[in-house]
DNA sequence: GATTTTCTTTAGCGAGGGTAATGACGTAGT
DNA sequence: ACTACGTCATTACCCTCGCTAAAGAAAATC
C-alpha cells in the first residue's frame, strides 16, 4: 500500500467520523435516540426481524433492544408479532409512521448537507458526486 | 440542484452515517469514550486550550468538560495550568501519553479500514483517493 | 468601589446502554 | 418419551455520560 494510499485512508476516517458527528446533530425527531432511529432503518430496509437481529445489527446488547423495541411501540412506531414457528421470537415491522419519520429525517440531513456542499467548487463537488456510489459500496461491504 | 447531485448527497450522508458506526467500534482504548477522544484531538491539533474552548469545540456544556479534563489528568493524559493572565481560567495540554494513544487509535482504524477497501477494485479506489482530500474539505467547512 | 460578566467547578438528575439472572420455548440425546 | 441443554426475549439492577442549575472566583465595566 502507498504511502499515497495511507494518506487517503487517513483523510477519509477523519473525514467520516467528523461529518458524522455534525451530521447527528441534525435530528428532526429529538425524541429518538441514534439507535431507535437505527433500527427503524434496518426495519424498513429489511421489512421486519426479530429483537434479537435487530441487537446485533445495531451493535446493541438484546437487552436494551427488548427496551428500544418497547419505547418504539409505545410511540407507534413499530409492530410486536409472535413469531409463526417460533413462539419464544417476536417478529417486529415498522409502521407508516415510521417510515414518515424517517423519510423527514434524511430529508432534513440532506437539505444539511447540500448547503454544506455549497462551499465546495464545481469541480471539487463533481469528483464527491462521482465517489458518492463508491462511498456507498465500500461502507456496505 | 439536479436529481444526481440529489442522489449523491443522500448515498454520502448515508455512506458516513454507516461508515462512522463501523469505525467507533475499532477502538484501542476501551476506557476512554469517543468525546474524550476527540478532545485528545483537539488538543493534539491546538497544543492547549481552555476548558470553555475545548467544550465548545467538542458540543459539549461546560461542566461536562471540566469532569472530563479532571479524568483525563487522573489517567496521565492531559495537563492543568493556571492560565498566565487570567486566574478564572485553566490552561489543558496533552501529555506525550496521550499522543501515544492517539497515533495507535488512528493507526488502528486505519487498518480496518485499508481492510475493508481491499473490497473495492483498482478503479474504484482510484475514485476515492481523489476524493480524499475533497472529502476532507467538506467535513471542515 | 460596586455591579455585572465570564470562566470553572460542584450538585443533582435523566437518558441510554451493559451484565446477570429468569422464564418460556425449542432441540438433542438416551 | 423424557431429560438435559441451548436459545430467545425479558426483567432487575448498575454505571457511564451528558445536561441544567447554582455557586464561587476572578476580571471587566460603570
Amino acid at each position: 500500500m502507498s504511502e499515497q494510499d495511507l494518506a487517503a485512508i487517513s483523510q477519509l476516517r477523519s473525514s467520516t467520523m467528523r461529518l458524522s458527528r455534525r451530521l447527528k446533530h441534525q435530528r428532526v425527531e429529538e425524541s429518538l435516540s441514534p439507535t431507535e432511529m437505527g433500527v427503524l432503518g434496518t426495519l424498513a430496509r429489511c421489512g421486519k426481524a426479530t429483537p434479537g437481529e435487530l441487537a446485533r445489527k445495531e451493535h446493541v446488547q438484546p437487552p436494551s433492544m427488548t427496551r428500544i423495541v418497547a419505547m418504539l411501540e409505545e410511540k407507534g412506531l413499530v409492530r410486536r408479532e409472535p413469531h409463526p414457528e417460533d413462539r419464544r421470537q417476536v417478529v417486529v415491522s415498522s409502521t407508516e409512521q415510521a417510515e414518515t419519520i424517517l423519510a423527514e429525517s434524511r430529508r432534513r440531513r440532506n437539505v444539511w448537507l447540500a448547503e454544506l456542499a455549497q462551499g465546495l467548487d464545481e469541480e471539487e463537488w463533481a469528483v464527491l458526486r462521482e465517489a458518492a456510489p463508491v462511498l456507498y459500496k465500500l461502507a456496505h461491504l
